[in-house]
DNA sequence: ACAGATTGTTATCGTCAATAACTGATATTG
DNA sequence: CAATATCAGTTATTGACGATAACAATCTGT
């Protein structure tokens, strides 16, 4: 999605200090669904509202974490390494679908910030065990609240029940 | 999501006659689900899930449009176009979330395939009208069609009434 | 008539992602 | 055991994309 911090930037100014809510992100959000046009078929499609609310969902995550540069898939490489600790850097990549040269930069930012190691496995002296430092516990303890911040945001318009539903539907989507 | 080309190109191998399920789709992307380690906390969100189905649906979109070039984000707006005939260029971006340079693009990209015409409309000569040619009638019927049978798919292991609700949660959440 | 806003186009820039080439380590095979 | 292939990770390069800003043309309001 082109470039993440100016893009990040115009989403969470600075001096916004008003509760981010999902309908405060969408009066902001591009107009993807409503205005004077006709969406024609795209209306009756599963994959268009999806877009729409996966928009939502991603532009309220940015916001909530905070710090510009912790977009979604950083965060979540953190969340990884933080719950699979000793995982080679093939192993988190792939959970992630990222390629291995976006799997090194990822674990730099994280390494330069001071959240991370990567410790050579004695057993095979080609990769790499990535752990959290006492800092990444830290900050992933507070990136966590901030995540179920923001997908709470995100649900906000469901009761449990219809979250439950929600989640279950598309579980049973990609099985 | 950067190089469209070559994505699609590794998505939609020319010589793949298979039929396009979502389950291939599923063997072939990323794996943002399956695998050897523990997801989480991102388990337990609605945004993640949100995300994996989103990119499922988005993939066999890809695939289903057959011409690379053809990305679903065009589709969209020849979609549009065809539905609001006459619409200005601002309100087809708006309503796509397009900033005005990438909707000049988008339309510029239509115009050379001979799908849309410009006219500049009497009541304001700054803007255009934008008109679906009969080639472009042609063409967005394919396109209509390849869509509904990519949607398909992608709830394939649904059955009606739980697209429905799916649609109805997901209306429920972006109002 | 003139300042300001709006429509669309073009140019520029930074960022990102994919590819390929490279190093070092391990596995395989004759 | 030597030669080759494969694998993990890094780096460099390239191309595409999106955002921004500057621009020309037109419209609006006072």
């Amino acid at each position: 999605m082109g470039n993440s911090k100016n893009r990040a930037e115009t989403l969470a100014k600075p001096g916004d200090a008003a509760p981010i809510t999902a309908e405060a992100v969408r009066r902001r959000a591009p107009k993807l669904q409503s205005g004077p046009l006709d969406y024609g078929l795209l209306k009756s499609t599963t994959g268009f509202p999806l877009k729409v609310v996966w928009i939502i969902g991603y532009t309220l995550l940015v916001k909530h974490l905070g710090d510009a540069a912790i977009t979604p898939q950083r965060f979540s490489m953190l969340e990884l390494i933080g719950v699979n600790p000793g995982a080679s850097q093939s192993q988190l990549g792939t959970a992630l679908g990222l390629s291995r040269p976006a799997t090194t930069l990822t674990i730099d930012f994280w390494q330069e910030r001071g959240c991370v190691d990567r410790r050579t496995e004695p057993n095979d002296r080609r990769s790499f065990g990535i752990y959290l430092t006492e800092e990444g516990e830290r900050q992933l303890e507070d990136l966590r609240k901030r995540m179920l911040t923001s997908d709470k945001a995100l649900t906000a318009n469901l009761t449990d029940d219809e979250i439950a539903q929600l989640r279950g539907l598309l579980a049973k989507i990609h099985q």
